[in-house]
DNA sequence: ACACCGGTCAACCCCGTGGTTGAAAGCGCT
DNA sequence: AGCGCTTTCAACCACGGGGTTGACCGGTGT
């Protein structure tokens, strides 16, 4: 069950049909078997994976009568957003504050790619914080 | 083995734990068994989720000599940023334009919740486009 | 009433994954 | 060499997830 919202996003959008069917939800609304259609497998299966991605909270569908469209919902998408934000940004100002101490230390020659090069230890003895 | 990079990624951090490790990696390097002491699993089972992550690519490590660090990845964190970003943006448009017409056709009155209204039909023929 | 159509539920199969235990490497000591 | 530490591999188990088939519910039309 992995339980806890986050985990269920993330792990709604870990599969490519799954992504798939929310880039053409971004475009506008569709129906079970609208959404079926280009994949090649069954129906029922593209409902399953409709129910995961309604269980992650990033689609919606109203309850009324019949064609019951699919409608994409933005608030999980923050939610994994604002996580991973608020993490990389920590990563990206650290690789910004090696680039400036190596940049610094030698005539600057700003390496746009990741080969590693040297590196620093630095312990961490933080709390664990989680979400 | 789901291949492809942002599957990878969307999985690797589908799992509380690997969060966890990720959140505590984003203050700084640590090693495996540093990472493995806060948990009650096994050393090796942390270091599968580290496999995980390495092979998602939000992780990499120094092959050198014993200790190995464990260090933060910017890019993949960008891969996964710039997906959500692109189909998250094209909803909330797609919202405001709604409220933009309800507003128009009535005296406005913005609901700041997401409370299903009615719906408004919107069929899309889009090509998959995938990514 | 009947049938049709879209949507949904349930049982089942296969395999990837989170976890375990047990043992083997690598490398730093003295 | 031998000890001790951290890291890694391999075999194994239980569970959940992606997919299938088959049947069932809910409206609409004629």
């Amino acid at each position: 069950m992995t339980t806890d919202a986050l985990s269920r996003a993330f792990a709604a959008l870990a599969d490519p049909t799954r992504r798939d069917m929310v880039a053409r939800l971004s475009e506008g609304d569709a129906t079970v078997s609208q959404l079926a259609e280009p994949y090649r497998m069954t129906l029922q299966a593209v409902y399953k994976h409709l129910r995961v991605l309604e269980d992650a909270g990033l689609v919606s569908r109203p309850k009324g009568p019949q064609p019951r469209p699919v409608r994409l919902e933005a608030q999980a998408f923050d939610l994994m957003d604002t996580w991973i934000e608020r993490h990389r940004s920590r990563v990206e100002q650290r690789y910004r504050r090696l680039d400036a101490v190596l940049a610094e230390m030698r005539g600057d020659e700003h390496g746009e790619d990741h080969g590693d090069g040297d590196r620093g230890r630095s312990e961490a003895a933080g709390h664990p914080d989680e979400s």
